[in-house]
RNA sequence: GCGAUCGUAGCUCAAUCGGUUAGAGCACUGGUUUGUGGUACCAGGGGUUGCGGGUUCGAGUCCCGUCGAUCGCCCCA
């Protein structure tokens, strides 16, 4: 019946209405809550030589291994639609030299691309938000970034998300818990899982968070970071743990949380829900210290989070709906006036609906299912009539959307209805 | 890549045990009515039941294949 071509390719997907505006309203609030910390916009490219994720990321990571979007160009480059922006705004961090500007407080948000089966909460072009503190040590970094998320989730609206959090150490500390991690398991290996004794080999900080029954038991088992770390590196995430309770930012101590790539260091974190199935984490991140100097940039130590939009969205509570005021002329000698009306109205800044056709009474059905909380009848020769129909909180809140409007109208007369006088 | 479930109008769904011409709401189009808080009335267009094959007197319904979707595994935002 639909033509095969006219699909959306597997796992993208087509937004409106009530989805899209859900959608804007997650960046919305995302730049709203990155506008109070003082981060600062930075666009990268949606495509990067594959290099630069392969290299970043650690080759055995899934992402990696198979998740990558990845082609050759007629120049015959191996190009890669990005899957991540860490690795990206890194890049351009050492391409451009912009250690110069160090602290940098950056946020950015787009879509991101990974091959995998789609499922809830899960999609091949997917849209993350992302923050990023480059060319900051302390620990004030991790926590103003973690106050950063939870800021967003609360303009969100979205409850029942809990803050888990982890150190993976410095580079010393994280070595020497994956060495004891791995004689663990190996001690244990006829009882692992067919995909942990896979993991044993290719990424074995992974068995941790294993699903499978047998796995888990041996999982609780196991060797904690803690008695892995060094001093230093203890101390530090003592002072985020203690800046974040200072700031009033809930969490809980996850010892076994580990994260996705490779270039992960001390503080690892992701906030997470049950009520996205299998997909509990909404926002992810943590400290990668060495990463900017192994891609070649000067020794930069840096944090970050992305939060998925499709995810939040999900959440997120009911947007409240937005004032809309429909201009509807009673006849269609009244059009022009009308048309006037609506102009001004929308020179002075109030979000105005005037349909394109129909009669009056279409034209209040069109309006109402535009969702207009207000109406204004324009006859020729006669006052404005305003009718507040939209569901304001109280009288106060309908005295003062008369007032803006009166005021965007100043030489017209109104005849207000439906309002307290 | 693997598994489970599901594909009927633009959307959401119905159709008894396999049985006549596959229905309804919403949306769309035309008209009637109506001085105003999404809600009136009449009519109309719209379907090779995802696609291909099979079983049967007869398939939307059962079987096989295929494509797609959803959810899960793996992994992650």
């Amino acid at each position: 019946m639909k033509p095969p071509k006219l699909q959306a390719v597997r796992g993208m997907q087509d937004l409106v209405g009530e989805a899209a505006a859900r959608f804007e309203r997650v960046v919305d609030a995302f730049r709203e809550v990155g506008r109070r910390f003082g981060f600062r916009r930075v666009e990268v490219p949606v495509v990067e030589f594959t290099a630069v994720f392969a290299r970043t990321l650690g080759e055995t990571t899934d992402v990696v291994a198979k998740e990558m979007y990845t082609f050759d160009d007629r120049g015959g480059e191996s190009l890669t639609l990005r899957p991540e922006f860490t690795a990206g705004i890194c890049r351009a961090f050492v391409a451009n030299g912009w250690a110069q500007h160090v602290p940098m407080k950056l946020m950015t948000h787009g879509p991101l691309f990974r091959y995998e089966r789609p499922q809830k909460g899960r999609y091949r072009q997917f849209h993350q938000v992302d923050a990023e503190v480059i060319g900051a040590a302390e620990p004030q970094a991790d926590v103003e970034l973690l106050a950063l998320a939870d800021m967003l989730l609360a303009e969100l609206g979205i409850g029942g998300v809990t803050l888990q959090l982890n150190t993976l150490g410095d580079a010393a500390s994280r070595a020497a818990w994956r060495e004891a991690l791995v004689a663990h398991f190996a001690a244990h290996r006829d009882a692992l899982s067919d995909d942990s004794r896979r993991r044993l080999e290719t990424n074995p900080l992974r068995i941790l968070d294993s699903k499978d029954e047998a796995d888990r038991a041996l999982v609780a088992e196991a060797p904690v970071i803690d008695s892995f770390l060094t001093s230093e590196a203890g101390a530090f995430f003592e002072a985020v743990q203690r800046g974040l309770a200072a700031a009033g930012v809930a969490f809980v101590r996850a010892p076994r949380l580990v994260r996705g790539f490779d270039y992960y260091r001390h503080t690892a974190f992701e906030f997470v829900t049950d009520r996205l199935g299998a997909q509990g984490t909404v926002i992810g991140g943590g400290r990668y210290d060495g990463l900017i100097e192994a891609m070649g940039g000067p020794p930069t130590p840096a944090v970050g989070w992305a939060g998925g939009i499709e995810r939040l969205m999900a959440l997120s509570a009911e947007p409240p709906p937005e004032p809309l005021l429909a201009v509807i002329p009673e006849t269609a000698e009244a059009e022009p006036a009308a048309a006037r009306v609506a102009l001004q109205l929308r020179r002075a800044g109030i979000a105005t609906d005037f349909a394109f056709r129909g009669n009056q009474k279409r034209r209040r059905e069109l309006a109402a299912r535009a969702g207009a909380t207000d109406l204004l009848f324009v006859r020729p020769g006669e006052a404005l009539e305003l009718n507040l129909v939209g569901d304001y909180p109280d009288e106060s809140a309908q005295r003062a959307r008369a007032a803006a409007l009166r005021a965007a109208l100043p030489e017209a007369q109104l005849l207000v209805r439906g309002a307290p006088a």
